[in-house]
DNA sequence: ATGCGATGTATCGCTCCGATACATCGGAGC
DNA sequence: GCTCCGATGTATCGGAGCGATACATCGCAT
């Protein structure tokens, strides 16, 4: 997961491991955080794989100043051509892999670079899978509600309730997604 | 997590391994699933620590069923004095590590077997928590709309709403709380 | 009879998190 | 000028939990 979010941020522009970690929280906000002891290690890895190369993006020694000092300096990491084929191709999955609770927001927050007719798998995908656990999240209630305490009850309710909202809203994604793919070489880029 | 959880199930009643996970599923629902990956492992350190014991529940042999072949009978789990002690001890726990994003679930799952105050505490620390969350996705909107692409855009949007709907949630039972508390000629505790 | 899905116990490799460590930089306050 | 502090920056370690997998039995439908 980290790896595809990491793919995705740098096909923007290079970046260094503490703006990496900037963009993950800005970008994927409330949904995933990963913290830098994923981070780093995810780095190292896929350096490892040829999909990232670091440069010593240092810079700003402005004019004479010696840096005797071993300062060390910040290492920026940008997508080899392999990385970019292994975006492309992480991108493109449309399996159970790209619609679970984990993944989903990653993959998401890259949509802008995903194919159209994945991006619609992705969210019905993702909206049967949710479907699924409302479905066992009502007859759950319904056969043991009698049987729980107050706070079990409204944990579930809560639970019902936000899956139900999250349906709605992938529910309007693939509408739009579909008018928009159908109807318009003019996106007067409705909402 | 798993520990507090488990505890929590056995209190009820001992359980085996595999009703314990149906167990898991049903009072957690959406928030937390857990595998048999960290249920097991969890369940033998549990017993090296002698929060629980396990005798051999082969049970239900209903009449005369002899069950001479060597079968393997289910490992039913309950809890010992010192689990009883241990889930006190974890229950009374009112800092962060209860109103954490993944276990906060957990705690709240309990708390009929949490203390009055307990509970208040472990609910307005997750909605600070929560507040802080949403204060972030705010400005980070406000500071960066313009800047992101429709589909961040919708996935920022759709977390704060989330955010801002739990947020809700907690404070109407943080108002359930302290009416039903019958105590409260002194709320004195600003913060 | 045969197979299939639910019940049941268990392990392995992996990803990720939280805590921690350490170092530098720019600015606020003395 | 000096010192402290919070933001920037890189990195590791132990442990929790997950997904896949393995294997065996039970009851039921075909």
């Amino acid at each position: 997961m980290l790896e595809l979010a990491v793919l995705g941020l740098l096909s923007e522009s290079p970046l260094h491991g503490y703006e990496l970690r900037q963009r993950l929280k800005a970008t994927l906000g409330a949904f995933r955080a990963f913290s830098y002891g994923s981070l780093y290690p995810t780095l190292r890895r896929m350096r490892a794989s040829g999909w990232i190369a670091e440069h010593e993006g240092d810079a700003e020694v402005v004019a004479g100043a010696p840096a005797l000092t071993g300062r060390r300096g910040k290492v920026v990491y940008e997508l080899t051509a392999e990385g970019k084929e292994r975006l492309a191709e992480l991108l493109a999955e449309a399996g159970p892999s790209a619609w679970e609770d984990e993944s989903f927001g990653v993959h998401f927050a890259f949509f802008s670079q995903t194919a159209p007719e994945v991006r619609v798998r992705i969210l019905e995908g993702r909206r049967s899978r949710l479907e699924e656990r409302r479905e066992g999240a009502r007859s759950s209630l319904k056969r043991a509600s009698s049987r729980m305490d107050r706070y079990t009850l409204q944990l579930q309710e809560h639970g019902l309730e936000s899956v139900e909202r999250e349906v709605r809203w992938l529910t309007e994604l693939i509408e739009t997604e579909r008018s928009a793919g159908t109807t318009p070489p003019h996106p007067a880029d409705p909402q």
